[in-house]
DNA sequence: TTCGCCATAGAATATCTGTTCCATTTTTCT
DNA sequence: AGAAAAATGGAACAGATATTCTATGGCGAA
């Protein structure tokens, strides 16, 4: 008998279970104290498995869910599944949320909290992926280059000239490519060895971008790439490249990662020119 | 044909898929892309629903799986799972990882810490002080505008640029000032009452920037500022301003909070012109 | 004790699952 | 251009799945 809606998120789920336990039967009470203890048996596992693993017949597990409030057990293990997502994904249902909202208010202020939701989670996704060995390569590379050239369109332009302008703050030599008019391949093609390519591209990847960075690397010039998924063009060409997912909202990307990294390696790059390794 | 022993743990699955996808037919590449950008729907999903998902015949995913070395669709599908579970359990041990990573953290990884958390303290500071009343003035102005015209230089230009690019791709017309040249004050001289100057400018305010917005304020042209004080120049000219105070991290301010109000901005004046208020 | 009720076990079932197979299309090589 | 090989689509299939159903067991009330 479904009283109420049922919890759909596991938080709720499980004080329901906690609270209902006592007055349970006996076979159901010992469901409901191996669902607490092992709930990822319970996402993972198949009504049979689960049967074995707290011994009980599989029947009882259906009965379970359904003195939950639930149709079956198909239903209830939904939301033991989407606690192992959420721990991940829960921002991207916040994103969700927010657009539902939208439809009904259209309020400015709603989207800036999409946006900076998104651009949150950017940020904590970066954190966990970012591998310091790659980064210390990046600034050892970066710190060496006679003339660093920052390749970035469209959308990465924004990116590309902020570190433009703070490298030139802090007396780097570098080169803006893709400004205005058409002499990017121009300016590019003074790059040699000595130099390094920051090529910053993201889906749908600007062709230009992706053709001057191969042509640079076609005349074995270093390319370093902050790009977004390892099937990027950027990838297979760049002597080291980062990987950086930026979250979404209404389908604009958030920039909050990437111009953190890109501020990182501005500010690393100027360090290890001060203080050299070894 | 299982070459090798085959990834049991994410991480190394996730490097094969990306280091053997650049040689697969279409099909698998298009599952392998799928893969890496979903992976918690191949985690949980029946190879049907993921097939609808990714767009593929349900056979095509056993044969990716095999083609990645595993006996069936299944098999794979343990690993995505594997993942799941490790990244709950690993909970408490993750944050022993990271202080001990701390400890040997390199130089590099400190700094992008540092600005990660500038980054998202700005947001913070900036979800608590922005005033959604304001922003809907804002958003009315900008959207009745006939004209806007983004004043942005050195540390803001990246911002003008981005509202410059993104204003294009939603159909807003708009110019992007202080670009390059020092055509500038010729470009502004155009604005009349019906447009907008959006100002953009921090301490210390860019004597261009505050000139510019000056003169077309002299000129009655509606002027909207985002700058960090009330002290700032900008604030007795502009007929609506935002206070946004970026933390900063060695000296460099964060751009994460002007970015995302930037966004807003954007987006929601694209909104408005296509639902107007009454 | 006997009756009635509920909980339980375990088999039955209809649905859905992953996998396989083969005809067709596309690509590659000669 | 033609032949060979590889890749793909889609249907068929065997096995597993969640759920339902029925007979049995246990327990309290009369």
């Amino acid at each position: 008998m479904t009283d109420a809606e049922n919890p759909r998120d596991y938080a709720s789920l499980k004080f329901r279970i906690a609270e209902r336990a006592g007055g349970l039967p006996r076979r159901l009470t010992q469901v409901a104290s191996y669902a607490l203890e092992h709930p990822d048996e319970i996402a993972f596992g198949t009504v049979a498995s689960i049967a074995v693993a707290a011994d009980v017949q599989p029947s009882t597990l259906v009965r379970f869910a359904q003195s939950m409030g639930y149709q079956g057990f198909s239903d209830l293990q939904d939301v033991f599944r989407s606690r192992l997502r959420d721990r991940i994904l829960n921002y991207d249902e916040r994103l969700e949320h927010l657009r539902q909202h939208d439809l009904n208010a259209t309020k400015a202020s709603v989207i800036f909290g999409g946006f900076s939701d998104a651009a949150e989670k950017s940020l904590n996704d970066l954190r966990e992926k970012l591998d310091p060995a790659k980064l210390e390569e990046a600034v050892e590379m970066l710190a060496k280059a006679d003339t660093i050239y920052l390749v970035g369109l469209r959308r990465s332009f924004p990116i590309t000239s902020y570190m433009s302008y703070a490298f030139g703050k802090l007396g780097i030599r570098n080169h803006l490519i893709g400004a205005m008019g058409g002499l990017a391949q121009e300016d590019l093609s003074f790059a040699t060895k000595k130099d390094v390519v920051l090529a910053i591209s993201f889906t749908p990847y600007a062709s230009e971008t992706v053709s001057l960075s191969q042509a640079a690397h076609a005349r074995h010039v270093p390319v370093i790439a902050i790009t977004d998924s390892p099937f990027s063009p950027l990838a297979p060409i760049a002597r080291t490249w980062f990987e950086v997912t930026e979250a979404n909202f209404e389908g604009f990307r958030s920039m909050a990662a990437t111009l953190s990294l890109a501020m990182t390696l501005t500010v690393a790059v100027a360090e290890r020119r001060r203080n050299p390794k070894n």
